[in-house]
RNA sequence: GCCGGAGUGGCGGAAUUGGUAUACGCGCACGACUCAAAAUCGUGUUCCUUCGGGAUUGAGGGUUCAAGUCCCUUCUCCGGCACCA
């Protein structure tokens, strides 16, 4: 009898597959299509681990089982990898970026390939082929000329380390998102896209989409919607006028001082002669401060009096001018009202530097600020008495109208910084001529093609390593002719991810970036799956993108990911998670040669717990996914090696339906890991059968052929090769997913649970359809329960048709 | 601090609308096969127990004939954001 041997028949049945084409889409009409995708992943020089497996593995049963289920999938996979962690790979091992990419992307295309995973490789991208990057940058130029791309001088976090800019969804906590050192901020020219002119419809299309609901706050957060109003107060003794954003306008008369931050433009301006020294040293102060420690929400406030006064619009108090760095300057206007009596930050400065606090809605706590207060009106003149709501709606349109505020809505986020300091990106098809300006490089000349150049080392200067070369700033200008430099910075390699979904639609297309045709058969895409760090980061300017393609007329629909499904993360099993520097990794390969075979670490890859939970990795757990196999292989031979009977069963065909119903139903729910425990518990029922029936029946052949069905989108080459030992023709990936005769569930008696005040005392067997008195009868004839109501009054009888009866006494 | 998620045996976890808590797997124990071991097959395995039972889903209350599931209070862990006015 031949014995399970993955290493045997699985790059047997990989070989076949990618040889026949089995997994390739086509825009075949007559078939429902679905789009699955996993994120295109980086291909950096370390191994995937099993975390990274786990997230391929959902997808590919998710297509498989789509795949069976009759549909037309599309199930593609690429590189993205252009971007900081290739480059340092590149500069590390001292080989040029290219060359790194090139065989990272086949040692990683080799690592998915052995695990079985049913892409469709004739539409496989780079991110980092001219043919791709051509149309990156043909989308920059579509953002450019609607006034989406643009370019300032501003502070902007820098790595010091990476010497570049980042942006701000790619500072964490501080530091960098990729090397992990703290940050610093550095003022530069910069390109930015206008991702905060999708603010609102960024926000509200995310109520319609189908995502877990921990992504859908974090983009909300993240995009920080705040309405509210901006209020001018003049100032005292000058012509400036000092704007603030408030969220709380009512609470006006409560304002007792203004804060400015440090960097506001007018804090020259204002400050008196006697102040001056002190602000001057205030400022130094705060600057020598790393913005790590400025963000520290639990030091202790400081702020300097800037001689100045201004004017409360709602009641022409002269009220005190403050600098302090609690306010910040990128935020609203950068100054503030402040109001201690109902804001905790401004409660704490002015208890500090004995500011007068005037509480001006009404509450049950004097001695702290109350920040969240709805209630009557007080110390508020002619507003005295109004709930806080009204007050806010009347002041502001009191205000209005003599110009001094006005209703404002802020947003936390910021736009998107794209320009890099760094080589191995795409550069930005933009030129610079001294008479024209700021000049698009004419689509026709696109790509703009990344130079090979010597050395790859950032430069630090903030300028990126392409100027360093004179053959490829040296340039003519598009619109006169002249003389004129090329762009040097490259884009963010999150540009090359926010299209890249469309691209698989149409992935050869050389006119256009996509074919409206394609991109209307294919997407949206159906399952997005991956993991939650994209979270802020690429979904967020995957949706954008797609927006702004929608406005353009280039699309049909405005979001890109109907469902999104965040796989949980597989812990080391020590609990902590896999990184190389713990050296806790588990990796396929070592797996694979210890045996395993790449079925069994898939279904483990979901036995170990619902697919969306983080999990433990198990090395024991292995050998039961494996032994599972083994026992499934078993059992085909042994059928295999006995002559066909006709002997028929019940229990048989019974089983099967019980498991394949439980099996779809889980399935159908993606509830992997208990749609494998049914598979098992079928399994362990078939070993029990053996015993009593003949496994050489034409019964058992249905049996294992519907078995190996069911597990085929989780072990697909086992499942392949029984396929074929069982004598079925074609692949069984694209066999029909097996149905279940509902009658042969349908049993002759049934197990009514007895109860007697809720607990569980006894179970009875009644014929099926047994009726509510002939249960009661021989519940009460039962041994136990008789025992139980002897001598008992009975208050209440409950019974739960065909399942269960409680006696109350 | 705010937001999101989760707490069930020795371990990973299971449990339609509230209706037999602990499916399935790991581990462990015992048995069969073997000269022996591995592999394989089988049996058992929540805890306590005076063997009648009793207790048990982080903790404490509540609703109900009945609560892992619903409500209130509270603790712990994980993830995200963090002086956003």
């Amino acid at each position: 009898m031949k014995r399970y041997n993955p290493k045997e028949i699985e790059p047997k049945w990989q070989k076949t597959w990618e040889e026949q084409g089995i997994y390739r889409a086509s825009e075949d009409l007559s078939k429902p299509k679905r789009y699955v995708l996993e994120y295109f992943p980086y291909p950096s020089g370390a191994a995937m681990h099993v975390g990274h497996v786990r997230n391929y593995t959902i997808g590919d049963i998710v297509a498989r089982y789509a795949r069976m289920q009759g549909q037309n999938v599309l199930h593609p996979m690429g590189w993205d990898a252009f971007g900081l962690p290739a480059e340092n790979f590149a500069i590390k091992n001292n080989i040029s970026p290219r060359l790194a990419i090139d065989q990272n992307t086949k040692r990683f295309k080799e690592q998915l390939m052995q695990m079985g995973f049913s892409y469709d490789w004739s539409r496989e991208i780079d991110s980092t082929d001219p043919k791709y990057y051509r149309w990156t940058q043909w989308f920059f130029l579509l953002l450019f000329k609607k006034g989406l791309a643009y370019q300032q001088e501003s502070l902007q976090w820098w790595c010091p380390v990476d010497k570049t800019v980042l942006a701000n969804e790619q500072v964490e906590a501080g530091k960098c998102w990729r090397c992990g050192s703290d940050v610093e901020k550095k003022a530069l020219k910069q390109w930015f896209f206008k991702i905060t002119d999708y603010a609102d419809r960024l926000l509200g299309d995310l109520d319609d989409l189908n995502w877990s609901d921990a992504i859908k706050t974090m983009q909300r957060n993240w995009i920080g919607k705040s309405k509210g109003a901006e209020v001018d107060f003049k100032l005292a003794d000058k012509a400036d006028v000092i704007r603030v954003f408030t969220t709380r306008p009512d609470t006006l008369f409560g304002a007792t001082f203004m804060v400015l931050a440090p960097e506001h433009p007018l804090v020259g301006q204002i400050t008196t002669t006697g102040q001056k020294q002190a602000v001057e040293d205030y400022i130094k102060e705060s600057q020598a401060k790393s913005d790590i420690e400025r963000q520290e929400t639990d030091r202790e406030k400081t702020g300097i009096f800037t001689g100045a006064h201004a004017i409360n619009p709602v009641n022409n108090e002269k009220i005190p001018v403050w600098i302090a760095d609690y306010v910040l300057s990128g935020y609203g206007t950068g100054a503030i009202m402040a109001v201690p009596a109902h804001d905790e930050r401004d409660w704490e400065f002015a208890k500090k530097y004995k500011l007068p606090i005037i509480r001006v809605v009404q509450n049950d706590a004097p001695d702290e600020a109350c920040t969240h207060d709805e209630g009557l009106m007080i110390n508020s003149g002619a507003y005295d008495d109004l709930s806080s709501q009204e007050a806010r709606e009347e002041i502001v349109s009191d205000l209005k109208k003599n110009g001094a505020a006005d209703e404002h809505v802020n947003y936390k986020i910021r736009d998107w910084l794209i320009s890099r300091q760094r080589y191995w990106g795409a550069p930005i098809p933009i030129i610079h001529c001294p008479k024209d300006g700021v000049v698009a490089v004419p689509e026709d000349q696109l790509p703009v093609v990344l130079p090979e150049i010597e050395s790859y080392e950032p430069s630090g200067d903030g300028r990126s390593p392409l100027a360093r070369v004179p053959e490829f700033i040296n340039t003519t200008c598009p619109k006169c002719g002249g003389p004129a430099e090329r762009e040097t910075d490259t884009m963010d390699g999150f540009a090359c991810s926010s299209w890249y979904f469309l691209r698989f639609a149409d992935p050869q297309n050389e006119k256009e970036p996509f074919s409206r045709e394609n991109a209307q058969f294919w997407l949206p895409v159906d399952d997005y799956i991956g993991g939650a760090e994209h979270a802020v980061m690429h979904l967020l300017y995957a949706r954008f993108w797609t927006k702004v393609l929608y406005d353009e007329g280039l699309v049909s629909f405005e979001e890109p990911f109907k469902t999104l499904r965040n796989q949980g993360m597989i812990l080391a099993p020590d609990g902590q998670k896999m990184s190389k520097s713990k050296g806790n990794t588990i990796e396929p390969d070592s797996l694979l040669s210890q045996g395993y075979g790449a079925d069994s670490i898939r279904l483990m890859e979901l036995f170990i717990g619902p697919w969306n939970q983080s999990a433990a990795w198990s090395i024991e757990g292995m050998g039961g996914t494996f032994r599972f196999l083994q026992r499934v292989w078993t059992l085909v031979q042994e059928h295999l090696s006995v002559q066909v009977s006709d002997q028929t069963t019940v229990e048989l065909p019974r089983a099967l339906a019980k498991a394949t119903k439980a099996a779809s139903q889980d399935m159908h729910e993606l509830g992997f890991n208990t749609a494998i425990a049914a598979l098992m518990e079928l399994v362990n029922e078939l070993y029990k059968l053996k015993l009593t029936t003949d496994i050489g029946s034409k019964q058992w052949k249905v049996a294992l052929t519907t078995l190996v069905q069911l597990l085929a989108p989780f072990a697909p080459h086992i499942t392949e090769e029984l396929w074929q030992q069982l004598g079925n023709a074609g692949s069984v990936h694209v066999s029909d997913w097996p149905s279940w005769d509902e009658k042969l569930l349908i049993t002759d008696t049934m197990v009514i649970v007895v109860q007697i005040n809720g607990k569980v005392r006894a179970n009875i067997e009644v014929p099926a359809g047994c009726s509510e008195g002939d249960i009661t009868k021989a519940a009460q004839a039962h041994e136990k329960i008789s025992e139980y109501l002897r001598g008992q009054a009975v208050k209440k009888v409950v019974y739960v048709p065909n399942k269960l009866i409680n006696f109350v006494i």
